[in-house]
DNA sequence: GAAATAGTGTCTTTTAGACATTATCCG
DNA sequence: CGGATAATGTCTAAAAGACACTATTTC
């Protein structure tokens, strides 16, 4: 056992310190909705590595100051212009996982914690202090997000590009061209993951509130649900559904100032109810595996 | 922003050299089945900080030589002494999450990856190079196993001590004596994750077999559904359900040896299917929430 | 008034769970 | 044979989903 790494290991097991470093990072997948679709933060990488290249907005974790929750709430508020005070007090941050192959970053091993933050439609991003240009960029111009079969089987540690290249089957509006290059490091598995465990914790949790306002329509919660899963839902029985689940929304009394701009009903307003466990869940349609 | 840390955050962003070091650092929550009871493997560590304390196996990363996936694999396989060939390849392992308080570990800022282990029963743990002993503890003696309405709502990054002291209401059998104290660093939150996450997962996923042999029946299957969850399920109802979700169990075709020592039938006998995801899921009884 | 949208009613199929029943095996 | 356990059957309630319908508002 003590072979490979011989004496150096058995002082290290007693002094950290007697270990070759490792840097920590924490990496953010933040999602938000903006004109009813799912788009994502990234920024452009001002140095190297990967240059030019578009990323994950994060940096690294600042020893002995930090934990990595309040990492990822900086490095988030960084790159939005969000305040603790304005805004970010409503943004949902939860870990995502951590991503530590010794080659994923060719400067040294460096360990990355990614997070995932549901937030309501942000103002524009505005680059940090490490990245030449940040902007939330539409999730359908990147990847290929009509595959809402894959539930949980995820690559482990493996680098699967998420985006699309010779894009020959855009899907979405190609909004924002010249971002069908890959993502920096391994942060195409990253966000691919990020949005994975996004379309499966709006199942169970009413998290999809946090994308929204304060007060919210039924229809609009709706909208967060089809443009997180990609999916068009039936507006009668996902209303009556949202309301028999105790605990999800709760009513404000008021209703929305006009109706739809080609008629309609004013629709009632809600706000997050107090469940942090959506019982019975809201299932996704179809996701028909294998038999059957 | 680059005030307090000034010019050697702005450097550091392009070298992580710059920074102050944080070690890095893998725990593994390895649960196993022995007596009909839920066991988590624990080491007595064998040197300061916490020295004489249980805690979980763990160690730090080697840097640049393993992923965190390898790391957990290395040093779950030290604990156990298993290897590679004889029965670790049985064993599921999958990353929990990581905590990263720059107080966590008196020596330094430690950040450490916690993974989880679901492994059939295995022979007696063996003391890895840094632990004075390393043992099966009975999670009952351990954690306040009744709770099992805490589904997802944890704590952070906060230490919330998981062991019961003066233990005035001890539920199962308090097998092993001694074992009140509560675990070192902050691994009595990460074992409370873990359990948490190791009942939801039993839930939606085929993994429940990982605690049982090759070849298993229904009612082996179901012990363990019973052990994890800390409640008595409805034979009847339980196997018809595990025999209609598509890719959970297949069939042997053959019987075990004999039937049950007091009579009855012999049982057949079933391996894993083909299946990562239970479609429908089983569902635990009663997660009463709040309202309703 | 026409069109569009919010919200509700009704029916069918599927699933969960309580409970009963049959079949098989040990002593 | 008696008792215990494996496996299946039956019934009820809850929930999912398809579809129809009413009500309210804008143009």
């Amino acid at each position: 056992m003590a072979d490979r790494q011989g004496e150096d290991a058995f002082l290290a097991a007693y002094d950290p310190r007697a270990f070759e470093p490792i840097a920590v990072t924490v990496d953010v997948v933040a999602l938000t909705l903006r004109q009813g679709g799912l788009h994502v933060l990234l920024v452009r990488r001002g140095g190297p590595p990967y240059e030019g290249a578009w990323a994950l907005p994060g940096g690294f974790v600042h020893a002995g100051h930090e934990s990595l929750d309040e990492a990822a709430a900086r490095e988030l508020a960084e790159e939005t212009g969000l305040d603790a005070a304005r805004g970010l007090g409503r943004v949902h941050l939860e870990q995502l996982g951590s991503y530590g192959r010794p080659d994923r970053d060719p400067r040294m091993h460096v360990v990355s914690v990614a997070y995932l933050a549901f937030a309501p439609d942000l103002p524009e991003a505005r680059a940090g202090s490490d990245a030449a240009a940040a902007e939330w960029v539409p999730v359908g111009a990147l990847a290929p997000q009509g595959n809402p079969d894959a539930v949980t089987a995820r690559p482990k540690e493996q680098d699967r590009p998420a985006g699309i290249h010779g894009g020959g089957s855009g899907r979405r509006s190609g909004q924002t061209p010249g971002i069908s290059a890959d993502l920096a490091f391994d942060h195409g598995t990253i966000l691919a993951e990020g949005l994975d465990r996004a379309r499966a914790k709006i199942e169970y949790t009413p998290l999809a509130t946090a994308f929204l306002g304060e007060e919210f329509t039924i229809t609009e919660l709706r909208s967060v649900y089809e443009a997180v899963w990609g999916r068009t839902l039936h507006a009668g029985n996902f209303h009556r559904k949202v309301l028999s689940v105790p605990g999800f929304v709760e009513s404000t009394g008021t209703t929305v100032g006009r109706g739809g701009s080609k008629g309609g009903p004013r629709a009632r307003l809600y706000r997050a109810g107090d469940a942090r466990l959506l019982h019975p869940a809201l299932l996704r349609p179809d996701r028909e595996d294998s038999v059957r």
